[in-house]
DNA sequence: GACAACCTGACC
DNA sequence: GGTCAGGTTGTC
């Protein structure tokens, strides 16, 4: 499931693999994936991707005609950039041909979508507008008094995209671990030192799981199709049972806002 | 502020 | 055959 680490690395990836590339055939395999309707292919054919960008768990890929895709990938999505003579794999839902090879769009679940934002449109897009501060950008004052002026449930406020954008389930048992916060605690009520050491804890969950480029519980898979590393460093997140790396007790799972949630209930007050 | 719905595959 | 996985939207 990619979160942001996740969503960063396919960015980094398809930088290096598309930029500059022309698109050359578009073949919509499933039309429903598509947040409006599918754009018409004289839309897409002859533009060339000109930058890649991430906002939140949004990928974005602006072309040369001033268009912009954007890819939520949800649960189960991948984007990759393969050869043409590559076998298509099952829920490959959009092709993109490229003057070299080409861009897939595969989602077993079909939650995630693609959308085409036209000239300009990209600044009022709804979605995107209802995000809160990046995760990875978001100072550490900011967070703090972010943080205090809402009266919410620790996990689930880090969870909430409108509040925070990048997290999910994984980073956020994680980060929690790390700062040594226990997910039911209310945010309001975490005194400036805690949320300073949770603002440092999120940067270092995220820089080290951007450096192992990614968690791969699921099927996530990076934009070349390899799978990521930073599930083996996992603190708490599918360690139900194991022993806690900090103090070696067993590591509990409980349900917080119908999202199953790690900690360690020893090291995590 | 809780929870069903969207989907498929893995697992029991 | 039933449950679970969880990002986001929509409904209450």
């Amino acid at each position: 499931m990619p979160e942001l680490p996740e969503v960063e690395t396919i960015v980094g990836d398809l930088r290096r693999d598309i930029l500059g590339r022309k698109i050359t055939g578009v073949r919509y395999l499933t039309r429903s994936v598509w947040r409006k309707k599918p754009p018409r292919a004289v839309l897409l054919l002859g533009a060339r991707v000109n930058q890649i960008s991430r906002r939140g768990k949004h990928i974005l890929i602006h072309l040369s005609n001033e268009y912009t895709l954007v890819f939520h990938l949800k649960m189960t999505g991948r984007l990759t950039y393969e050869n043409s003579s590559d076998p298509r794999r099952k829920h490959t839902h959009l092709i993109l041909n490229l003057d070299k090879g080409q861009l897939r769009f595969n989602d077993i679940r079909r939650f995630g979508y693609i959308d085409l934002v036209g000239v300009g449109k990209l600044e009022n897009l709804d979605y995107l507008e209802a995000l809160g501060p990046d995760a990875m950008e978001i100072s550490k004052d900011e967070f703090i008094r972010l943080l205090k002026s809402k009266k919410r449930i620790i996990k689930s406020l880090l969870v909430d995209q409108s509040v925070l954008a990048g997290l999910g389930n994984i980073y956020t048992d994680e980060a929690l671990h790390l700062a040594r916060i226990h997910p039911r605690r209310v945010s309001a009520r975490l005194s400036v030192s805690k949320l300073a050491r949770l603002h440092d804890a999120i940067l270092e969950t995220l820089r080290k799981a951007l450096a192992a480029r990614g968690s791969s519980v699921d099927n996530y898979v990076d934009g070349r199709g390899a799978k990521g590393s930073f599930q083996e460093q996992h603190l708490v997140y599918g360690r139900e049972g194991k022993p806690c790396r900090t103090c070696g007790r067993p590591i509990r799972r409980l349900t917080i806002g119908s999202r199953s949630t790690h900690y360690c209930p020893e090291c995590q007050r």
